[in-house]
DNA sequence: TGCACACTTAGCTAATTCGCTAAGTCTTGC
DNA sequence: GCAAGACTTAGCGAATTAGCTAAGTGTGCA
């Protein structure tokens, strides 16, 4: 593996990673069904507001998500939908593999 | 958030998080490529077997890869070829987003 | 039988991650 | 302007992860 597929693929599983978090699975899923601001999804997870911010700036920081400022709200939304993709490849993998 | 619901998320990620590494993408890229044996995925990284092998039997014991042994040797392959449909979307969030 | 090879398991340390609380920034309404 | 609300940033301890070396298991060949 040459240094330069090496760092190829340290950038793809930095984003993977991003992804590898129930409570940013949570997130991404919600979030196919629409906007929501931060407060919102805090209410729906279990954990503090700094946590939940947390996971919204790793999310954003991969290029995942993007977030829009409106009044004192900040609301997220799915940057890149073809992420959802996984959540079918993930069930293969739980039944028999395909 | 349901307690169930939670428990699916998490198995969700654990699945993820097997390939949330540049070593493990490596890994299932090169055996996209046909069946390798421990040996020449070492040789291929740089790192030592028994790294290697942890590696490998992560992915396997999320249900990615399964192993066969022949002689001496164990060979990997992937058992679940959709997660190369990972690689695809990944491309679309470092570029613009898609 | 015994040795070499292929691989896995165990045990260790260093580094990263996740949750919390506390503190800071910014917007809105009084 | 000030207080309250929404959010982010910082700093902490506990838990997980990744690499190594050493040791264990199993196969094949002399």
């Amino acid at each position: 593996m040459t240094a330069t597929a090496q760092a190829e693929y340290k950038a793809q599983a930095g984003i993977i990673k991003a992804l590898a978090h129930p409570t940013r699975l949570f997130i991404v899923d919600e979030l196919s069904r629409g906007e929501r601001c931060v407060c919102e999804l805090t209410d729906m997870i279990g954990v503090e507001m700094p946590t939940v911010s947390r996971h919204l700036s790793q999310l954003k920081s991969v290029g995942i998500l993007e977030d829009e400022k409106r009044g004192s709200q900040v609301f997220y939304r799915l940057r890149v939908p073809c992420v959802l993709n996984f959540f079918k490849c993930i069930k293969a993998v739980q039944s028999n593999g395909k």
